[in-house]
DNA sequence: TCTGGGGTCCTTTTCCTT
DNA sequence: TCTGAAGGAAAAGGACCC
C-alpha cells in the first residue's frame, strides 16, 4: 500500500482542518545588536553604523591587537566628526537616534548633528555568520522556514508540532527563546495565516514581542495602519494613493476593487485590493535560485571617462573579476552581461547584452560590459559603476552548448548612439 | 554636504520574425 | 510587394526590499 492509497485526511500535511499559521521573525536591530555583542562598552552610548569602504576601526584593531574587544577604551573608537567623504549611515543606535541621526542619512549631515558618535564600518560577514546561526536554530525546530535576507524569515508553522498552540504563541516564545540562548540576539515574531499580515504582525511588538493576528482582527488592528506599512507598497505608491486621499490601509480597503484597478493597473489594482483585505496566498518557499549577481561601487569622488581613464578603467576590471569570482565561487554561469552607471545628477542608466554561451569568465565579462558601456554617454561625470551578470544557471546544470536556441540572431546593440567618446575606446 | 550595495520583480519599449 | 497584426525575446527603466 502507497501513500497515495492512505485516505487524504490521515495526512497531516494535507489535513484541511488545520489553519495556516505563517510566522514572520525579524531580529532587532540586527547590525547594531551584534555589534554591541562584540563591544558591550557601546552600550547606552549613541553609535552608528555605516560609511562603507572606509575601515575606520583598523587603526583601533591594530593597536589594541592583543586587547579582547570587550576591553577596548571608549576613547580609542573613532567618532563620526572625522570621518571624511561619502556614504550614509547604514543603522544608528537608539542612543545615536536621540540626536535626529538615523538610517539612510548622509554621513556628512550625521557628523553635524551628532559629532560625538562612535562609528563602526559594516562588517557583513560578522552579521552573515550570526544570521546564519540563528536560522540554524530556527530550521531545527521547524524546517520549513523562507529566507528573506540576513535578518528577517517566514516560518510555516502549520504542520509543526505544538505549531497550532495558542495560536503560533508557544512555537514563537520557544524560537525566540532558542535563538536568544544561541546567540545573545533578540527578535520580534509575528504569527498569522499569511505572509502579509504576518510580516504586519511582527512589528506590533518590538523589541523581543511576539504577536498573533488572525482573520478576524483585520479591521481592529490593520485597517487603522498607514498603507505604507503594507510591504510592497513604497514611497512611489504611497503617494499616489495619498493624492487620491487613501491614507490609511481601512481607506484602501473600502475602495472598489475595479476603480483600484483602473486607477493603478489591473494587477498592481487587484494585488492593493487583496493586501488591504488581508488576503495573501503566496506558500512560503524554502529555496530558491539566484537570477543575477552583481557588483558596484560608487567612487570618492565623481569621474570622467577620459580624465580618469586610467582609475576608471582599473575600478571596472576588479568588478568583472569580483563578479566572476563570485559566479565561480558559487557555482553559476550567466549570459546576460550588463553595466550600471549613476550619473553625478544621480540619473542611472543601465546597458546589457546576452551573450550565446554561458560564461563565469573574468575577460569574457570584461569584454561584454566593455562593449555595453560604449554605448552609454560617457561625457558626463560618474559616481557609480556597476558589473553584472543575470540569466543565472548552475554551472553543473549548464544545458548542452548545441541546444541553445536556434541562430539566436546576433542582435545588433539596440541604441548605440554615436558618441565621439567612442573614438577614445576606453573600454 | 547630500543620498550604499545587492538583490527581485514588473512594465514598457524596441526589435525581429512570421 | 506592401502593410499590419501578433507575439516572443531582449533591453531599459523603475519600484521596492533588506
Amino acid at each position: 500500500m502507497t501513500a497515495a492509497h492512505l485516505p487524504a485526511l490521515l495526512d497531516p500535511a494535507t489535513d484541511p482542518a488545520l489553519p495556516r499559521r505563517i510566522a514572520h521573525l525579524d531580529m532587532d536591530a540586527f547590525y547594531a545588536s551584534v555589534e554591541l555583542l562584540r563591544y558591550p562598552q557601546l552600550r547606552g552610548l549613541p553609535v552608528v553604523i555605516g560609511g562603507g569602504r572606509r575601515r575606520l576601526d583598523e587603526a583601533l584593531r591594530e593597536e589594541y591587537a592583543e586587547t579582547p574587544l570587550a576591553e577596548i577604551p571608549v576613547r580609542a573608537f573613532p567618532v563620526l566628526k572625522d570621518y571624511v567623504g561619502r556614504g550614509v549611515i547604514t543603522t544608528a543606535t537608539y542612543p545615536a537616534r536621540q540626536f535626529g541621526v538615523g538610517s539612510a542619512m548622509g554621513m556628512m549631515k550625521a557628523a553635524r548633528l551628532c559629532p560625538q558618535a562612535i562609528l563602526l564600518p559594516v562588517d557583513f560577514d560578522q552579521y552573515r555568520q550570526f544570521s546564519r546561526r540563528f536560522k540554524a536554530v530556527i530550521r531545527d525546530i521547524s524546517p520549513l522556514m523562507e529566507d528573506r535576507g540576513v535578518d528577517e524569515v517566514y516560518i510555516d508553522f502549520t504542520d509543526v508540532p505544538g505549531g497550532q498552540r495558542e495560536g503560533g504563541r508557544v512555537l514563537a516564545r520557544l524560537i525566540q527563546k532558542s535563538i536568544f540562548d544561541a546567540t545573545g540576539l533578540t527578535c520580534s515574531v509575528g504569527v498569522a495565516p499569511n505572509k502579509l499580515l504576518a510580516k504586519m504582525a511582527s512589528e506590533f511588538n518590538k523589541p523581543n514581542g511576539i504577536s498573533v493576528v488572525g482573520a478576524d482582527d483585520l479591521q481592529a488592528l490593520i485597517w487603522p495602519l498607514a498603507c505604507r506599512k503594507i510591504n510592497g507598497v513604497g514611497p512611489k505608491a504611497d503617494e499616489k494613493l495619498k493624492a487620491r486621499g487613501i491614507h490609511l490601509i481601512g481607506e484602501l480597503a473600502a475602495r472598489e476593487r475595479d476603480w483600484l484597478m483602473q486607477t493603478f493597473g489591473k494587477r498592481h489594482g487587484a494585488w492593493l485590493h487583496d493586501a488591504a483585505w488581508g488576503r495573501d496566498d503566496r506558500p512560503v518557499v524554502t529555496e530558491s535560485e539566484p537570477v543575477s549577481m552583481s557588483r558596484e561601487t560608487t567612487f570618492d569622488r565623481d569621474l570622467h571617462a577620459v580624465q580618469d581613464k586610467a582609475e576608471l578603467g582599473a575600478v571596472f576590471t576588479r568588478l568583472c573579476e569580483q563578479v566572476a569570482a563570485d559566479l565561480q565561487r558559487k557555482g553559476y554561469v550567466g549570459k546576460t552581461i550588463g553595466v550600471k552607471l549613476r550619473y553625478d545628477d544621480f540619473r542611472i542608466v543601465t546597458r546589457d547584452q546576452t551573450l550565446e554561451a554561458w560564461t563565469a569568465d573574468a575577460a569574457t565579462i570584461r569584454q561584454t560590459a566593455g562593449q555595453c558601456l560604449k554605448r552609454v554617454d560617457l561625457d558626463r561625470r560618474m559616481r557609480l559603476l556597476g558589473v553584472r551578470v543575470g540569466s543565472l544557471v548552475k554551472t553543473a546544470e549548464m544545458p548542452d552548448p548545441a541546444s541553445k536556441p536556434a541562430l539566436a540572431s546576433v542582435k545588433r546593440p539596440v541604441d548605440a548612439p554615436d558618441l565621439k567618446v567612442q573614438s577614445l575606446s576606453l573600454f
